[in-house]
RNA sequence: GCCCCCGUAGCUCAGUGGAUAGAGCAACCGCCUCCUAAGCGGUAGGCCACAGGUUCGAUUCCUGUCGGGGGCGCCA
């Protein structure tokens, strides 16, 4: 319908590449490195260094390759000046009235001008991936919250996505859960909160068992008449998983994240024996010690598996979580045939996914296949601890999420009667909601996925400075404006978007950013670059705000102007929340 | 022992092979007769752990040292 509009950054990038071209140095065969934003306002909008790139292969001076390329620039509209600074940086000044033009262009685009690089691919993002019969607690926030803006992300940038909740339901700790629940249920419990009764009962059975070991055998014995398909043993697992599913999706929709397929652990079950077969037959896998195991070389090319042994069957015959994770990708890859598969987890499971890519690299090598044809990536993060240290079931300190999510609306609650007191209670209590889900993605989105985090109420639940509410109230000022003008967002006439001052220069040149934020932030699969960049956005809309009368500009233009750029503002700024999962609130 | 991460303002953390390293919080000084003060402006605060190297340029890349976290055959 549209055609699509390109970054300013590819706009330059691409004009750049023509000098170059014009310049007679086609030929080097150097990628032209991209415009990117000027680090201080006087060098320009964008500067281009890629003279630096050419210097050498020409056996010149970047200075002088840069005033040659500048000799060759060809005019363009966007352009209103350029020069050769420093060593040899293209300083481009760009010209006012072809970024409002753009940034008009950007926001009428139905993709928000966002590069649709992913268009015709498909990526499977495996994340959140839970325990049965286990509440979820902070522990699961970040592979849950991380992997859901990563599904957004590519989604924003054209991908298809299929968000694979992989959910932890096998194994031994179910004969546990089936012996606990015979002896010890209690039936009201159980009523009141299912999934807490079954954790209950598990926490029970591991102190039982302390005193008797014998219960041990019995857990073994149940656990072996399930794997059977003993029907009652399979009817109770069953039960198991379907509360344990209706207990997450109660998280999940407060939280806005949504599955295409939960296949869990089970579903792979049927297929390991074959795996273990084939990766035998292939001569990848020996046994050892009674048991199947994958040994990597000491000189393999990747180095943290080198000397290590990927274990694929126990000595007792069960098989292990590589095994199901060596099914998983075989069955996505069928089913699915997507370019890459997004693995969110804990950095501690780094030793093992780079064991189970290289075991299923060197499995597909065997069967004369290319071990290339998905992108493996292991996207983790850093580990949530407890101030006084790490956190665990068995050591009772455990933060449910569900607690969590109710202390930041309880504490978005108090905000909001405070400050908005005229509002119904139905509607501060919906505020109260979204304020208090959204800090806490925004917090854990907002910091690099890599960094380990302490948890801290205050810093998770901070409702003031780098926040979501900030965010939030920037974009609901917007709607406010509206309202009290009385235009209708759809109304607003876009093309009267001017530069008359240089807070809404400012603000411009950081809307049109966007695209390319989303861009870089999915590539890198780093969330926290577009949380940073909406928060400078959102500063940039206040200033202009505080600063500058937009209802009552001094003339009918002037007001015109700042309605469009309010509008665009609030495109921008609602689309980048929705690609974090923090909700745009009309008034809060 | 080997492998992976981290060390940046008082605190919590961003950041990039580019020009003068940022934010939030805390501290201090200001701004609501005016479109939402969940906001805005200002002051103060730094050997980017340390030492070498790579180059036009290193806080960023490489090597080493020190300090912290994590992982390393039958848990996930």
């Amino acid at each position: 319908m549209s055609s699509p509009v390109p970054t300013v950054s590819q706009v330059l990038t691409d004009l750049v590449a023509q000098a170059v071209a014009a310049a007679g140095h086609g030929d080097l065969a150097l990628p032209v490195e991209p415009a990117s934003p000027a680090g201080n306002r006087q060098h320009g909008d964008y500067q281009s260094n890629h003279a630096f790139r050419m210097a050498k292969p020409l056996r010149s001076s970047p200075r002088a390759v840069a005033e040659q390329l500048l000799a060759h620039l060809p005019p363009h509209p966007a352009v209103a000046r350029a020069e050769v600074a420093g060593p040899g940086f293209l300083n481009l000044h760009l010209d006012e009235a072809w970024l409002c033009a753009h940034l008009v262009a950007q926001v009428s685009d139905p993709h928000g001008g966002q590069p649709q690089d992913g268009a015709g691919r498909t990526v499977v993002i495996d994340y959140s991936s839970p325990n049965v019969a286990k509440r979820m607690h902070i522990g699961h926030m970040r592979s849950t919250i991380i992997g859901s803006t990563l599904d957004r992300l590519y989604r924003a940038t054209g991908y298809r996505v299929v968000a694979d909740n992989h959910i932890g339901d096998w194994g031994t700790q179910f004969g546990m859960l089936i012996v606990a629940w015979r002896r010890w249920l209690d039936a009201a419990a159980f009523e009141a909160d299912p999934v807490g009764e079954l954790e209950r009962l598990y926490v029970a059975f591991r102190e039982a068992a302390k005193e008797d070991p014998a219960l041990e055998d019995l857990a073994r014995a149940e656990t072996a008449k399930l794997q059977a398909g003993d029907p009652e043993n399979r009817a109770l697992w069953q039960r198991f998983i379907a509360i344990s599913l209706v207990e997450f999706q109660g998280v999940y929709d407060r939280l806005g994240v949504r599955f295409d397929e939960v296949l869990g652990e089970s579903f792979y079950n049927p297929a390991l024996p074959g795996v273990v077969a084939d990766l035998l037959a292939a001569g990848i896998a020996e046994e050892s010690d009674g048991a199947v195991v994958v040994r990597f070389s000491a000189d393999h090319a990747v180095k943290a598996v080198r000397d290590k042994i990927l274990v694929i069957r126990k000595q007792d015959g069960a098989f292990l979580y590589g095994t199901t994770d060596l099914a998983t990708l075989e069955h996505r890859l069928s089913t699915w045939a997507p370019a890459g598969i997004v693995y969110v987890t804990d950095g501690r499971q780094q030793l093992h996914f780079q064991q189970v890519f290289a075991a299923w690299r060197a499995w597909r090598t065997a069967r004369g296949l290319d071990p290339d044809a998905v992108a493996l990536d292991h996207t983790w993060f850093g580990t949530l601890r407890l101030p006084e240290g790490h956190m665990g079931t068995r050591l009772g300190n455990v933060i449910r999420l569900v607690d969590l999510l109710d202390e930041a609306v309880r504490r978005a609650r108090a905000v909001v009667d405070e400050k908005s007191p005229q509002l119904s209670e139905t509607e501060r209590a919906a505020i109260a909601e979204a304020v208090g889900v959204g800090a806490v993605r925004y917090a854990d989105l907002s910091q690099n996925p890599q960094s380990d985090v302490v948890f801290e109420w205050d810093r998770m639940l901070a409702l003031d400075g780098n926040t979501a509410p900030f965010l939030m109230y920037s974009y609901a000022r917007c709607r406010s404006l509206q309202r009290k003008g009385e235009v209708r967002p759809e109304d607003v006439d876009l093309s009267a978007l001017a530069v008359s001052h240089e807070l809404e220069g400012a603000l411009v040149r950081l809307l049109l950013r966007t695209p390319e934020v989303v861009a870089a932030a999915r590539a890198g699969h780093r969330p926290n670059l577009l949380c940073d960049h909406l928060f400078e956005t959102a500063q940039a809309f206040n200033r202009f705000y505080f600063e500058l009368d937009v209802l009552k500009a001094e003339t009918a233009a002037l007001k015109a102007s700042r309605l469009a750029l309010v509008e665009a503002s609030a495109r921008v700024l609602g689309r980048g929340m929705a690609v974090l999962g923090v909700p745009a609130l009309e008034r809060m």
